[in-house]
This record gives C-alpha cells, structure tokens and sequence, in this order.
DNA sequence: AGTTAGCACTCTTCATGCGGGAGTGCTAAG
DNA sequence: CTTAGCACTCCCGCATGAAGAGTGCTAACT
C-alpha cells in the first residue's frame, strides 16, 4: 500500500492546506503553492488515484479534495516529519518547569494551561492512577477542639486532605493517634492500604476506633474516586475558535462529553498505536462524540505508574507542532518527577 | 412611575411569556394564555403605552414586544412574587450538606455542581478572601529525606499546602521548628502574617532559616493570588443551551472574560441593589461582555468575612426560580459555616 | 372614555430560482 | 505519461416572491 514518491508528495500537500485552510483543497492550489514541476491536470488524475485508494474524499462531487481518516494516518505515520520547537518557545515554556517547587496538583494545573495556550487546542493531563501509588506520609493534625485534618502524602506528591471530627484529645494523644496510622499505612499502595485500615479498624478497639473508621472511610473514597478527579482539562474555549464549530449543537455534545469524563475512557479503552506521543485519529476513537476529532497524547512516567498527557483537537490539527509540544511537555515532566527521588 | 394593575399584569405576562419561549411575544398570546379578561387590541393599546414608558421593546418595527432592561428590573423588584421550591428539590438539594464533612474546597466544588444543574445557568462560588482570614493551624510535616510539606488551615477550613525543600533534620528538629511557625503565625490575620514571618525571618539565623524564608514566601503567594483564584465556577456548557448563543463568537467571548475572572470584578465593581439575593441586569452590569446577561447572587458569611455565590443566565432567565435556589444555597451555606463554630 | 373589530402596512422568514465560480473528469493531442 | 481544453456538477450568494405574525390606526360600539 505503499504511495509512490509524488503521490506521497500530494497527500502531504493535500494535508497541509487543508490544515491551514479549513477548505477543501484543489489541483490547481496544490500545483500553484507547492511546487512539484507538474500541471495541475496531472495533479488531479493523482488525487482521483489517492481517492481511489482511499486517503482522500470529497466534500460533495466536485469540489476540492478532503483528507480521510485514512489520509492523516497515513500522514501521520509516514509522510510528517519531526519539527522542533524554535529556541524561543521552548525557552519560555520551560521556565514552567523551572519555577519554584509547587505541589503537583498546581503544577499540573499550568501545564494544561500552558499546554492549551500553546496549541489552541483542549489540553488535559490525566494523573496516575491512585491503585498504585503509596503513601509517603500521613499525618493527623489539631485544627480545633472537635476538628482535625488528616494529611495525605502520596509518593507522587499529591496532597490530599480530609476535616475528621475528633473526640476530645490531648496532643499527645492526637500524635499516638497520628503515629499508628503512619505505621501502619505509609508505603503501602493505595490499593491495600484500604485492608490495611479495616485490619487497624478491627484491633482498635479503644476511643479512636472513630477516627479509624473516618481515615478508613477517608481511604476508601479516595480509591473510589471517579477517573475525572484525575483529570485536569483546560482550552475548551480554544474548540470554538475551530471552523468546524460552526454548529453549536456539537460543541454542546462534546462538552458534555468532556465534563463527564468519557474523554478518559476513549484514551483507556482503545490501545494506542505505537508511535511516541500516540495519535488517535477521527474514527479510531471509541466513543460516539468524539469521533470528528483528532487526540496527540503522551505518557509521563511517575513511580511505577503513569499518567498521560495530550491534546483533543479537530482532524485537521497540525500535527506535527501538536506531536512536537506533546513531546515536550512530557519530557519535561518526567524530569520533574525523575529529581522528585 | 407606577403601573396601573393592568400595565403590571401585562408587563408581567410579557416577562414570563418571553422568559418561556425566548420569543418576541405579541398581544394575541398574551390575551390567550394570560385571561385578563381584555381583547389582543386593548392589550396592544397597553403594550403601547409600556413601550413609551421604557419597558418594552421590540426586535424591529413589527414583531412582539421584549423586555427592555428596565422592564425586566421592575419585573423582579415589584412583579414578581417569591416562589418556593417543591419539597422533593429541597430535599434532594439538601442532601448536598448533609453528607459527610469534607474540605471546603470540595464542598464549593459541589455547591457550584449543584447550582448549575438545577437551574441550567452557569454558576459560581467566590470564596471568602483571604486577607481578613486567620490561620487556625500550621504544621510542617516530614515526607521525604529533603522535603517537607507544609499545611495551612485557615479559619473557615481552607487547607492550603506546598511542598519545601529542608535541609536534613530529625524529626524533633522539624517538630520544633513547626512548633515556633504555630507559636507565631497562628490565630493572626493573614494580612499580618507576612510581617510576622518576616519578623520571625530577621530574628532566626539558624539553620532553619531558609526553611522559614520558603514559609514567608508561600504565605505572600497565598495573599497575593488573583481573586481568580478563590472562583469556583461551573456548568458554562449550560450556557449554550441559551438560544441567545445562535451566535459562536458571543460565546467565544463571553468564556474569555469568564476564565480571566473578571466576572469577579463586575460583583465587586458594583454596588449591589439592595434585594436580597442580588440583581444584576444586562447594561447594569459593568463588564462589556456580560452586558447581554443578568447575575443573580447572595452573599453567606464566614467568620468576619463573605463569600458570593450565584448565577449567570440570560437577561431572559427565571427570575423567581433563580433567586428561590439562590437562596436556598446561601442559607446551607451559612448553617455550615455557622456550625462550624 | 375606554374597549373592540377590522384592515392596511411592515418586517421577517422561508423557499425558489438564477448566475458565477471553483473544481472535477474525460478526451484528445503533445 | 503528461498536458490542454472543455463540458459538467455542485456550492454559494443574491434577488424575488409569498406566507405569516404582529403592529398601529381608525371607526364603531358600550
């Protein structure tokens, strides 16, 4: 199925004007702006071939040709060449990385933000998976007479916090308190730590059996926890600005979608081709409303786990800026999370 | 400038009429599906006359009358009544508070969740601020070799933390140090606490002391951050519900001035009409964009200081149902802050 | 004097029809 | 195999026209 040279050389142009265009793309457009030596009459018997063989369609029966889903893959695939970021962008997106620690709910709450900026398109990061993750630390802390804070460090770095009414206690009891649970529960995963906690709950049988009970409840919940707490979003409005928005009615159909977090699902559910950042191009996604768009996405490696990070944009996405600033960023992030020891 | 009780009855069928359909209303429905007991051309007469007066207008020279702004205003002022909601929306509204005790920040989350779904408006939360706000507790907590975590849970139950770099220490050292950042920083305004840390700063020459310039640093960061910050907001998709957004640039914009936050300049700009949930109509709004649409918002306090929580909708929203919900949400509010000692 | 019916008028909306333009596919010649 | 030429198709924009909704006015009615 291989394309001869001009044929390749065509499906690129093809590709790239309608990219930049939005339009259906012509012979005669191809011929003028990209310069292949060749008539426009020779162009279109070309593009009937690409037709034929399925790269290219048509937006209705004489006008300009359209890439297919097929046509970008094999775009994707063969055709594109890497590009690089110019010294200038990457400087400045990197002085993200650079800045002062945060903790990393913050930090990867910029990076959608940059990473949509960056691109105009929707940008998400979905964390690691919490199964999997242990905890660094746990902590109990005296906030009032009746309240305190449980504390929960995951290894990753991610910070999460719980109000837990308390009995009356004194410091030093609070600390006890405070000093079991760690024993008990740091590096273990998150996925036994939940046992971990009954099997505390069940010895316990003193006043503190309630406060077990709240860390435990606590715990559990965190597990439980919808994949969407795991994603940040960010650049739908960048979706608008697409031509393809011009009926609202979509627009509304996949911001549904996003907000209930099927977004995730589609990245989970379909195995990645096997490129760097991977590619999922119109139909080769799983769900319904998404099917019109295009997802760049990479995987960051934090711990034993991963998180991903990527981009959903229309079809006609540029694909090599998105495919080289996906990179980036999750470089970037793995250095971040490789000298967080 | 009163209305008679047939102008009022009119210019309220209109209101509603229109709020119904999203449709310029003409006398003929009005006269059929509001039995004033009048034919279509007294109504007209009257219609008339409430154009004259500045409280309706009409799309062009000859379809049904719409609301003018100041039609709408003296709609929610004097015409229409409080409603209540059914039994079965408060309660499953309630249940919202009910639950279990979790972190502020989640609960707003939740809030705002449930405001935007029961009305289809975009709503919003804007958390107290934070100058006036103490901190009730500060703790520096070991995770690693050479980090630290520092937690902060100011008085109406924010938890903020940050990750620092610290030099070696035992854990005694580290109990000791968070001993002093309690002893100093606790129970103080957080417009104070800067000068405090400094203070502490200048005093510490010891080893811990860059551990107390990154303290500093992190409490500057936390009263200097943009009032965008302390902004739940949620449900934008609603919005597209609206027919008003026949037009995609409008909701282009409109999401651009949302996610800058300067939906928070135009409540604090303002000062409110004195009703209780606030109301703000279309040009009486100061913010370009959002001159097309109306907010309707509370207050609910916390501590010393207040919060705003509300509703963006179109100017042609359900007035009485807003203000009935929006109500309903800062009265739970309160009773939590409230019990909350 | 207020109310109502009738009617002409205005303005939108939708369908229809008609060039102009862009692009194709085919054929025939280079 | 490539290219020029040409007929054909289809979209798009625009004007035209008819239908519908609603108003404003006038004149009659109570």
């Amino acid at each position: 199925m291989a394309l001869d040279e001009r044929k390749a050389q065509i499906l690129a142009a093809v590709v790239e004007e309608h990219v930049k265009t939005g339009l259906p793309v012509g012979s005669r457009a191809v011929a003028r702006r990209y310069r292949l030596g060749v008539s426009p009459a020779t162009i279109r018997n070309e593009m009937g071939d690409l037709e034929e063989m399925g790269y290219l369609g048509k937006t209705h029966a004489s006008s300009g040709r359209v890439p297919s889903d097929k046509g970008y893959r094999m775009y994707v695939d063969e055709l594109m060449g890497d590009i690089r970021l110019s010294q200038r962008e990457s400087q400045m997106l990197e002085s993200l990385f650079r800045s002062k620690i945060k903790d990393v709910e913050s930090l990867l709450k910029e990076v959608v933000k940059a990473l949509s900026e960056a691109t105009n398109y929707l940008a998400f990061v979905l964390g690691p998976e919490y199964e999997t993750t242990t905890i660094d630390a746990i902590h109990l802390l005296p906030v009032t007479m009746d309240k305190a804070l449980l504390v929960i460090v995951s290894d990753m770095g991610f910070v999460e916090n719980c109000l837990i009414r308390v009995p009356p206690m004194s410091r030093e009891e609070m600390e006890y308190v405070s000093e079991i649970l760690a024993e008990q529960l740091c590096h273990v995963s998150l996925s036994k730590v939940k046992d971990r906690a009954q099997a505390l709950l069940k010895r316990e049988t003193s006043r503190y059996a309630d406060v077990i009970a709240q860390v435990a409840e606590f715990l559990e919940s965190m597990t439980e926890e919808p994949e969407s707490e795991r994603l940040y979003m960010g650049g739908a409005v960048q979706l608008l600005r697409q031509p393809e928005f011009k009926d609202i009615s979509r627009v509304q159909d996949l911001m549904q979608t996003l907000e209930n977090g099927s977004l995730v699902k589609n990245i989970a559910a379909t195995q990645p081709p096997t490129t760097d950042p991977a590619i999922m191009i119109g139909e080769e996604n799983e769900i319904e409303t998404v099917k019109e768009f295009s997802f760049v996405y990479g995987t960051f490696r934090v711990r034993g786990t991963e998180g991903k990070i990527g981009l959903l944009g229309p079809k006609r996405m540029n694909y090599p800026r998105a495919v080289a600033i996906v990179r980036f960023f999750e470089n970037n992030l793995n250095d971040v999370f490789e000298k967080r020891n």
